[in-house]
DNA sequence: CTTGAAAGCTCTGTAAG
DNA sequence: CTTACAGAGCTTTCAAG
């Protein structure tokens, strides 16, 4: 028989952080490819009212789940042609501070640590190849950069902000642990 | 928010377009970091009045620079923690086939034909480690794939959209070519 | 470019079912 | 969750300097 103390305790921090439902995945996905519909609008491709969808977008936004609304702004268009993969390799040296550094510069659009014959990995936007020349510069003036690996981008065939995953489609690979067979 | 019109193939209306000054780059600048502002604030941060830089945010919408406004996810927070850049060798197969059926994938968020000791790089993001898997296992499946070297994502320090270079640091190392003409 | 004003639409909250 | 009703604020356009 159900436990109702128990029940309505648990139920407060279910709802505090509550799994996405199907609806909160597709106004995910919607707004992810743009940001400037209206409520209104998003209400009739989630299948829910305006009211409804703005409560649950106040949430998604509160929860953390939306981290904001930006402008995509086209590379080369504003004078950006150039973008480039770096990949750092460094021994000692005080991270935090050179990353933080390195945040300064427009031109750095991603800074990750990452597993595998590398280190560092930088996702780099600027005017030319000689824009890029001045940035490895300065990385090798950092204390503790060994070397680095630059991957041109000769072209571009997608590039989004992630995904809700409306489709789950890698997941369908899930294995069954043992209950049918 | 301003409702936007799909503004589809006017990449060519960009050289025809007269070269950001110092008020689009700073408008540009403000709005990659948060496209929910008003354009009196706006105006109020650039310097300019509200119907002026209206004005500018749609020529800039108009010409292409800004590609549109979408919603920053956390992909943690969207059931998304893994993340990961995948290289891959190929050779021959139809590329474009390829990517356009990767595109489908929500999982992918870019997919870049590279310069350097391998092919093709991908930004991939994921609910798991097995979610990678097969995604990799995918890649085998397509005819050309050689083999794929995977970077898994241990901490991100950075990750934003294409500034707009307010501050034209990298650049101050140009040479100036000769004169006006 | 500016200021000012007017019209329209969206957001936002409230209320009731 | 839904529909409905308002007030507030912003967008958008127009006019005139």
């Amino acid at each position: 028989m159900p436990n109702p103390e128990k029940t309505e305790a648990v139920r407060d921090k279910v709802q505090a952080a509550r799994p996405l439902d199907a609806f909160d995945r597709k106004i995910l996905g919607e707004l992810a490819v743009d940001a400037g519909l209206s409520y209104a609008e998003l209400g009739n491709r989630a299948g829910l009212s305006a009211p409804a969808v703005h409560e649950r977008v106040k949430r998604l936004r509160a929860t953390g789940r939306i981290r904001g609304t930006v402008a995509m702004l086209d590379g080369p268009a504003t004078g950006k042609p150039f973008l480039a993969f770096v990949h750092v390799d460094t021994s000692g040296g005080s991270k935090s501070r050179t990353f933080k550094a390195l945040s300064e510069l427009p031109e750095l659009e991603e800074i990750h640590s990452v597993a595998g014959d590398t280190c560092t990995l930088l996702k780099v936007r600027c005017a030319s190849s000689r824009a890029l020349e001045g940035l490895l510069a300065r990385l090798y003036a950092i204390p503790g950069v060994k070397g680095t690996r630059s991957y041109v981008v000769l072209s571009t065939y997608l590039e989004r902000t992630p995904q809700a995953g409306i489709t789950e489609a890698l997941e369908e690979e899930h294995y069954e642990p043992s209950t049918s067979s």
